[in-house]
DNA sequence: TTGACATGCAAGTGACGGCTTGCATATAGT
DNA sequence: ACTATATGCAAGCCGTCACTTGCATGTCAA
């Protein structure tokens, strides 16, 4: 469980997650791009394969390779995990 | 939102939000000695107050002064903000 | 007020994290 | 085989973080 708020306090691995959230199965490169494009991350390519590392061992990213391409997808599990440790409160709604 | 991850990052940060979300309203003493004799955490009581103060400004505690003592109470807004920002799966049942 | 209790502030240290740089590996196409 | 493509590994730099130490502030009781 500390492996996944390790990984998730960085802003660049949230926004990683974003985008698999709004899509899975994207490569290392896809996700530079959109990164670049979208958010403006100057990261280099071998900063963000660092972040997928973070998030894949942590749970909170699978892989699959198909040829020379490696696709990553978005798994919940872990956040699901969050929520089942601490209980939270219902928004009031009168 | 970054505040709450750094904040959660951390282990004994975590511990105190258990103390906190099973009981509100204990002291920095009371978590002093709860973490150290359930959880067998070594810290001072400074290191602890630096802890609070950190879950403090990310909003997962909110504190009340009475007299000379000081309350700290278990928020979990910042908790359903996550799960607002991805999606959680839901549990394959077949 | 004096003393004991509960917390707050600040500087210094050691370690971990994110980023870059450079090279290596593996696959697909011609 | 050769080249371009897509990713992997490792060392080093620099900033941030957790923890400690020491002193200061504020509150209740006698």
């Amino acid at each position: 469980m500390a492996d996944v708020f390790k990984a998730l306090s960085d802003e660049t691995r949230r926004l990683i997650l974003d985008e698999l959230a709004a899509g899975d199965g994207k490569t290392l490169f896809e996700i530079c791009s959109l990164l670049a494009g979208k958010h403006g991350v100057g990261s280099t390519r071998q900063a963000i394969s660092q972040h997928l590392a973070v998030l894949e061992s942590a749970g909170l990213v699978t892989t699959e390779r198909r040829g020379r391409s490696k696709f990553h997808f978005f798994d919940s599990e872990p956040l699901a995990a969050i929520i089942r440790r601490w209980p939270i409160a219902e928004k009031g709604m009168p």
